[in-house]
DNA sequence: CTGTTAGCGCGTTCAC
DNA sequence: GTGAACGCGCTAACAG
């Protein structure tokens, strides 16, 4: 039952622990015999290094961290992937993390960043805006993918990098697309928050867009949803709520593709047909758009621009190529089924 | 940039290391003020334990381990939110590690143990199937989630805990459902998985359904999915190529959920209207099915009763109050919008 | 209540 | 090519 460590290997191969370690650790000044022998006698015990202990001593530890904000989020799960195989054909090891809704994204890098020596820190999801003190406590090269700049204060913006789509422009663009095709009366499902987020910046883009067009900004078409912008019963219940108000409106725009499919659902349950009746859009271009009946309308953010892009830019920082950068991809409008042009 | 360390804290408080660390770790022999002073001393300098060297020492580690196999499945979400908080209401902690294709979840398990000292650890997805020696080696209590004991050798039985449905007797409950709508031509949706596995026991149990009912098994209406049961893509592309082979079916039972909503798309993008002229069935029962147009017909896994049992079975396996069990839920019929008596 | 000290298991010098 | 010894940062046991 006693653990099995690294000396007790040593003993029983009659060997320094030293020599174990190279084996282990595929150091070349080691006769190949000896190391078989070893790796022979660790397989037969199932011996198993000790991470915490490598990680403890080990100064060059090539591993990048990748802190993920929400688990119920499936949006990010490309990105991962994608992020995964690059890191391993850098020959960098990976450790992905998700945030909690309660814990704070920058406490948990800097705690991870200590356990497993860091070189390198992704966020995925949650802002960009922290205090530049505790930013600059992370000293590995930060980057934020899908949260744009424009989210924090300009004093911080050197401390890390950025690679995201604009969501205020974005948002722009599928709601002066849906006045393109004859609306006015444009319903939002969003979240309550005031902060500078994601979330924020797509309300802004709508309203933004309503304005241009001299469009009346209606606030009881702007439907805050409980808490969280990716699940389907928030997106269900809150265009219910919007149905039941009376409200009239002939689009409505999802700030996220998840909302959108809970409004789907709860217009063809009130009898409101899409998009004969209203057009529903959504946010994300997620691969469930394709899969909704009607196929969903949206924006389609870059994920595989946004993350490789990432990947380039964390290992010129790595290798201390370039500095922090903020760069902007357009995301792409996709036309489906669930819009039309007004009658 | 020097890591700042516990000594380092010490010095500047002019205390000893053990104080400091009492402070940290709440412990209770310690003078109020100079914890006070200590604490401010280290939100001040921003310091943060490094995880790895407590991990090395901490004996009392009160700590669980979660292994999801699949990041890709939104499945186990709900699971994975109540895990959490039952293991913070019993006062430990818990780490989360997706186990990737290429990893065995036993050696991942074998890995985290020694590095985090775990004191059990949940197995979500995967197979229970693993080599008795290695399981041996996991010194802590051990349940799997959601996946059955039929799966394997009867030897390792005792070994570990199972909790979940009975996959097969599940599968062909659908399948009697959908005979009992007077459908025969019953098409599935399913993996090239001879290996024990839930997939497997789903494909026994729509054969055992049939065979039961004298409905021959027709092998055209057998379709396997290229590797994952958890990707719309699959579920759409598997559905085109049952479609477009000619076989006439009258009903299509797909294995997971995630592949009826790419069935749902595939038949209504061949204009075969659902339930009019095919009945769609799935499996899981996830909030997905609750918003598909139609609605889908499934199994509905109780996973609360699932995860109550799964935490309560770890913790009086901790406390060392029994020993290990293999328990059977029963899975719900939802019936939905997707399924319809034949004409 | 507090300081000193001995390891936890391993990687890394530095001798040999 | 190999082994002995040191210390990574911390907690726990033991004195005081």
């Amino acid at each position: 039952m006693s653990e099995i460590t690294i000396k007790e290997i040593a003993n029983r191969c009659g060997v320094g622990v030293s020599t174990v370690s190279r084996a282990i650790n595929d150091h070349s000044d080691i006769n190949p015999a000896t190391k078989k022998r070893i790796m022979d006698v660790i397989r037969e015990t199932g011996y198993i290094p000790n991470n915490s202990a490598r990680n403890l001593k080990r100064i060059d530890a090539k591993c990048i961290g990748v802190l993920v904000r929400g688990i119920t989020n499936p949006f990010f799960t490309p990105m991962i992937e994608f992020i995964e195989q690059e890191t391993e054909k850098k020959g960098y090891a990976l450790v992905l993390r998700h945030v909690e809704a309660y814990e704070n994204e920058v406490d948990v890098a800097l705690e991870l960043e200590k356990e497993k020596r860091l070189r390198g820190i992704i966020f995925l999801g949650g802002s960009s805006k922290h205090s530049a003190e505790k930013m600059k406590q992370l000293n590995v090269p930060v980057i934020f993918a899908t949260i744009g700049s424009d989210i924090s204060d300009n004093l911080s913006k050197n401390a890390y990098s950025t690679v995201s789509v604009d969501d205020e422009l974005e948002s722009r663009k599928m709601v002066d697309y849906l006045i393109s095709l004859g609306h006015k009366k444009i319903a939002i499902l969003t979240e309550a928050n005031e902060e500078p987020s994601v979330v924020k910046l797509r309300l802004d883009g709508y309203i933004n867009a309503l304005k241009f067009h001299d469009i009346e900004v209606d606030k009881s078409l702007i439907k805050y949803v409980d808490k969280r912008i990716y699940t389907m019963k928030n997106g269900y219940e809150t265009t219910k709520a919007l149905i039941d108000s009376g409200a009239k409106f002939t689009a409505l725009f999802c700030i996220s593709d998840v909302l959108a499919v809970g409004a789907l659902r709860a217009l063809s349950d009130a009898g409101i047909r899409v998009p004969e009746d209203v057009s529903v859009a959504g946010f994300d271009g997620q691969e469930l758009a394709e899969y909704t009946i009607p196929r969903l309308t949206t924006i389609k953010q870059p994920l595989l621009d946004i993350s490789e892009e990432t990947m380039r830019l964390l290992f010129d920082l790595i290798e201390e190529k370039r500095g922090h950068k903020h760069l902007i991809f357009p995301g792409e409008l996709i036309e489906a089924e669930s819009t039309k042009k007004i009658n």
